[in-house]
DNA sequence: GCCGTTTTCGGCCCGACTGTTTTCAGTCG
């Protein structure tokens, strides 16, 4: 069955590739491919139940989706091809979303390296570096191989890894079939994905049950899975479709805490751990918590054995063999921040600029959520691809936004907000006054990213000094997967928030920033913090978690996020 | 190829940066 991400994943290829033709015209085509992608790619209704319901006019209602993409969709869910796909295919043999995902490579260069020396995919690129073959191509010279090489080593790097984003759900989806097949009493997700890691390399499943077979055979057959590596009676290890490895293990109760404990991990606090238990007399292991006689003392609840090693339970997230287990034994572990503690989002876009729902769209789904308050921060000018604003377009914007408070009568608060760019200088994208007109002054860095770290952090410093800034986002522009932070001091730049009172902004969108290490850095000095989604449309909103997840990675507490603050407070906070 | 409070044709985001050039092409946001 076509997904919508598949669907959305065609559009875009399609869209690569008419980027390389020429008739007149072409981009603005490849544009509506472009955004009929993003829509598709970010609908929460499967594609292929709206056509079922209302046909092709169902489908011409998606925005972005006219008479003939419809039609390609139409025909791809019937017989699973698209011909308009098929023909480019033809025409550009190589791999396209594979070699432009690599950063700096794009389509042109893409088609040059076919033609000149038949790369067809990364594995091809990689050969004809390490054989000096690319230095012949025009216009590809040694700074050009370099980033390709860079590039390439990035996503290496990443590779098998994916975004806990993408994975969490799947696993939790394949937790929720195993418990509804009424075969297992219990199942969890353990390893890095409960620890709630940037990225996972596998997915670890534990289970309880009595019919060991029968679960494999269960798991093995679901939808998710796409092929079997090897099926025992307690081990099982499929490769899912979304392309991680995922091992199911089904335990006896006498066990099942152990195995938790041990398979939640890190390897490096397990190690900590044991070592406590031995020195307490114990062994410590998958299979239980043994006294000297050989007694497992622990059974079905991982609790039990902090408690039996004198220690303080704690949440997964902080199982790096950072600190946390001389605190558990000091009974110091500190109440991370809750999911349930955020009343807001202080960071979301819309139509405005470049997200795709309207802020009406986003406050209703924000109020339906029991969010007390969304700030809306639409992009500035400079920002041109998000179609930013000037100081004209947001006091009209303003405007709008005053208006539906109006209507909106209490039930949610729309903060009037802005994301600034932080232009090369230090200086801000929108003026002085019409900054002060906002309750939420988002500022950021989206251009000249490599910059020297020195002159990075004097150019973020400078934007905070203005004391026209509430929150820092995204502090280090890096992209999970995609791009490497930029250079900065991030203690300079605390010492400039500390000073302004300006929250870090903890992203959950793929940016994941600031990140678990970046918290803990910065935590040390008087700042607050901003957990935000970034959302584009109203199914970001859920991205929340992650972003929570990585907060508490970084030890946050509820009182040092400035979204856990009930509407009239925060806006004292916000007033500077 | 999509869209319409300028509505069935004509407009749609384009400037900065980089690396390669010697006047520009490609990529990114």
């Amino acid at each position: 069955m076509m997904d919508n991400r598949t669907i959305a994943d065609m559009f875009d290829e399609i869209a690569d590739m008419l980027s390389l033709e020429s008739f007149p015209n072409v981009q603005f085509e490849v544009r509506a491919y472009r955004k009929a992608a993003l829509i598709i790619r970010s609908m929460q209704e499967p594609i292929y139940d709206i056509y079922g319901k209302g046909g092709l006019e169902a489908l011409m209602e998606i925005p972005g989706v006219g008479k003939s993409i419809a039609a390609s969709i139409e025909e791809c869910i019937k017989t699973g091809k698209m011909r308009k796909y098929e023909m480019l295919r033809k025409k550009y043999p190589f791999s396209m979303r594979e070699l432009t995902s690599i950063a700096g490579l794009g389509p042109k260069t893409a088609l040059l390296l076919y033609r000149k020396l038949k790369i067809r995919n990364i594995a091809d690129l990689k050969k004809a570096i390490a054989e000096n073959r690319i230095g012949n191509v025009e216009g590809i010279r040694e700074k050009s191989i370099e980033q390709l090489r860079k590039g390439i080593d990035l996503m290496e790097a990443s590779k098998g890894r994916m975004i806990i984003s993408d994975a969490l759900p799947v696993a939790e989806q394949i937790i929720k079939r195993l418990t509804g097949s009424g075969l297992v009493e219990r199942a969890l997700v353990a390893g890095s994905a409960r620890r709630m890691r940037e990225t996972v390399g596998d997915l670890d499943i534990l289970a309880i049950s009595p019919n060991g077979e029968q679960v494999m055979e269960f798991f093995s057959r679901m939808p998710e899975v796409e092929s079997t590596i090897m099926k025992g009676p307690t081990k099982t290890t499929v490769h899912l479709k979304i392309g991680l490895n995922c091992d199911i293990r089904v335990l006896e109760p006498k066990s099942f805490g152990a195995a938790v404990q041990y398979f939640t991990g890190s390897k490096d606090h397990n190690v900590q751990v044991r070592t406590i238990a031995i020195g307490k007399g114990y062994k410590l292991n998958e299979y239980g918590l043994f006294d000297k006689k050989g007694r497992n003392v622990v059974h079905e609840h991982e609790e039990g054995i902090y408690e039996k090693l004198g220690m303080q339970w704690m949440p997964p997230e902080m199982r790096e063999a950072r600190g946390e287990v001389k605190l558990a034994q000091q009974h110091k572990i500190p109440k991370l921040v809750e999911l349930g503690n955020i009343r807001g989002d202080l960071h979301t876009h819309s139509v405005a600029t470049d997200g795709q729902s309207t802020i009406e769209e986003m406050a209703a789904s924000a109020a339906k959520m029991g969010y007390e308050y969304i700030a809306n921060t639409d992009h500035t000018k400079s920002t041109r691809v998000a179609n930013g604003m000037n100081d004209r377009q947001f006091a009209a914007h303003l405007d709008k936004i005053d208006r539906l408070n109006d209507k909106l009568a209490g039930k949610i608060r729309i903060l009037k907000g802005v994301e600034c760019d932080i232009l090369k200088d230090g200086t801000l994208d929108l003026s002085s006054s019409m900054l002060k007109k906002m309750d939420c002054v988002v500022a950021a860095v989206h251009s000249n990213m490599a910059m020297e770290r020195d002159e990075m952090t004097k150019r973020v410093a400078k934007a905070l000094e203005t004391g026209l800034v509430h929150i820092l986002a995204h502090p280090t522009g890096r992209i999970v997967g995609v791009r490497e932070p930029y250079k900065i001091d991030l203690e300079k730049v605390a010492e400039s928030a500390e000073r302004n009172n300006v929250a870090f902004e903890v992203n959950g969108q793929q940016r994941l920033d600031l990140n678990d290490t970046n918290i803990m850095l910065v935590s040390k000095y008087k700042v607050g913090f901003a957990i935000n989604t970034d959302a584009h449309n109203t199914t970001h909103f859920a991205l929340m978690r992650y972003g929570v997840g990585t907060a508490r990675r970084g030890w946050l507490t509820e009182n040092r996020v400035i979204n856990t603050l009930p509407l009239e407070r925060l806006l004292k906070t916000l007033k500077k």
